[in-house]
DNA sequence: ACCTACGGGACGTCCCGTTTAT
DNA sequence: ATAAACGGGACGTCCCGTAGGT
């Protein structure tokens, strides 16, 4: 790896919590310039813009966080059992890079300011919606989970609820809204078994 | 209402949705003078600063949607029927001012920056957590909910949950999140039923 | 005076002895920057231009040396007393701005590359040179001075001898230099007398 | 010769009036790329810094003017013609690169900033002043030159005097100041025969 | 000796939030 | 309540000097 790439890299992961705690708002260049010991010129000779390397910083979390979520998670058989270990890991970890989760983070915060960075936190929510919803009909053509439940229905539920709790978990300072949501999916997903 | 008050109160309400669209460090005070038609000195006359300016637009806006999503609520004597009153309302009207529910927005966007707003949040959450948990014991009080039930898991669970989807289906610009979301509570609420 | 026309004195002021040692190239806005305090904003508003401070800096330079530099000669009668009252008052004090004789300094740096500044420093030398040059004539008319010495010549002697010596000087660190033109210049101005 | 040093030496005449022109700060390495032809690579193969090729470029030059300065003079056997000799060689052709006198020039350019180049540039100057004293000395004790003369001051006030006449001659565009100090160091070298 | 990559940092524009004078 | 003044600082472009690879 040349040593721009490693530069570059670098940068990316160094600035993801900035972007994360602060909003593409209000992190500066500068923010990051001091984060990362670079100047001007070190910076934008990787990134055209500072909105080119908040996409980059999103596309890295993104990916980082989704191998994080399912890693292990194909060695489990059942259906059922999949969604709820997959739910406790994210209630266990929620968030590798500093701020919270950057998917719901960044929905929030470039809903209605920042088109780009809006698709992508679409297409990434989209793309683990389905990945849930994958595991349902999985689990129903095994004839382990009830047949007629709405896929579609259980991945929304889950990742909202999940999402939702993570925001008022970091609020109050407590992991209780994370168990709370936990608990209550659980029972959903009990509630599914054929 | 002296002409004083009812100028503060306009800029309020202009500036609520510009707050809650593009975030308290996007939007800038310029923002809030080209919809409000004011110039500085007579924003600064009203509030000291952007951020005593943010505080008022928050309490405000929270007032509001508090008392929309609680009005007429009751009428509703059996209290899981009063849950599923309170989630359908917030499925159908998510939210008064433009830009998605100002809590949850505010939560993201002041959490690891803006210590003052991030309390009221906070503050506010769990006022909002409460009335729900309220209402679980006073429908067990009343024999209408199962014994036993833990009044604060259903607050966290129906808050997290309706939010997360809130934030899904601005993001999809479509109900659909919501509305399983709905759904999904529903099937919890009646679950509870003694 | 108002509030903006001190920090613009003061920028000039502050900025003097940069320019003056490290040149217009060589003197960066950030070095002006850091000496005054202020910020790019803070500068710019009272400035265009780097171009226009570093004028603004000579013109004020300039006016400050000429009025140290002709304080009180006006008492002295004998037009050869008052040209070695001149010559003493330089060798005593020869700049007021660190970094040496803005007028010769600026004449170095701007020559070949700086049109604007090279016109004023050409002005402020001819001043000066004319300004003895009038002297002599004075002296001239009075009886005082030979008829027939060329005034010109005076001049440009007196100036190309002083500011040649104050090179030397701050090059060696000594007053060695200064004192052998004081006295060189003595021994010149003394052959004057009718 | 090799290629190398060819190209060395090449590098270093061509890159000269550049230095002597712009100054140190204000020559920048494409200057002296384009003046040359070369490629970066291929410049700093030859000099390991800009601050490398200017101490050499100063080296060059200072030798090329001594000898252009004294050439020829040796022939003269009076000490005092051999002084009018010297200062009408600088008076005709002061400066061999283009941009005034690299000693001068250079003594301003680096006074506060490159203490390399000044203490080149001071010695240089001392250099000068010495091989004028030794004239005087010589003149002495050959009994051309008045007893009791201090060398010192004739070095200092040569210098001075030439060097500050340059300066005001090439800010005003004419030989006036040059020849005017020429006349004066004239009669001042004529007051000191025997 | 060329060419390109690299990180440093200068420059100036623009807009920000706040203060002030009117 | 307006309008201008004020200083802070964000942004991005450009070029600088240097280092490596070819």
């Amino acid at each position: 790896m040349s040593k721009g790439e490693t530069t570059r890299e670098r940068i990316v992961r160094e600035a993801a919590p900035l972007f994360n705690q602060k909003g593409f708002a209000g992190c500066s260049v500068q923010d990051i310039l001091n984060a990362t010991g670079l100047e001007k010129g070190g910076l934008y000779r990787h990134f055209a813009s500072k909105q080119e390397l908040a996409v980059e910083v999103f596309r890295w979390a993104t990916a980082q966080s989704q191998r994080s979520r399912t890693d292990g998670m194909e060695h489990i058989e059942n259906a059922v059992d999949r969604l709820k270990f997959h739910v406790a890991r994210f209630a266990e970890a929620p968030s590798l890079v500093a701020g919270g989760c950057m998917l719901l983070n960044t929905a929030v915060d470039a809903d209605d300011v920042n088109p780009e960075l809006k698709a992508m936190a679409c297409d990434a929510i989209q793309r683990w919606k389905r990945r849930i919803a994958a595991i349902v009909e999985y689990g129903m053509a095994r004839g382990e989970i009830k047949a007629g439940t709405t896929a579609r229905r259980v991945g929304n539920t889950i990742v909202a609820t999940l999402e939702g709790a993570l925001v008022i978990s970091r609020l109050e300072g407590t992991k209780d809204a994370l168990e709370d949501a936990r608990e209550s999916l659980g029972v959903m997903l009990e509630g599914l078994r054929a």
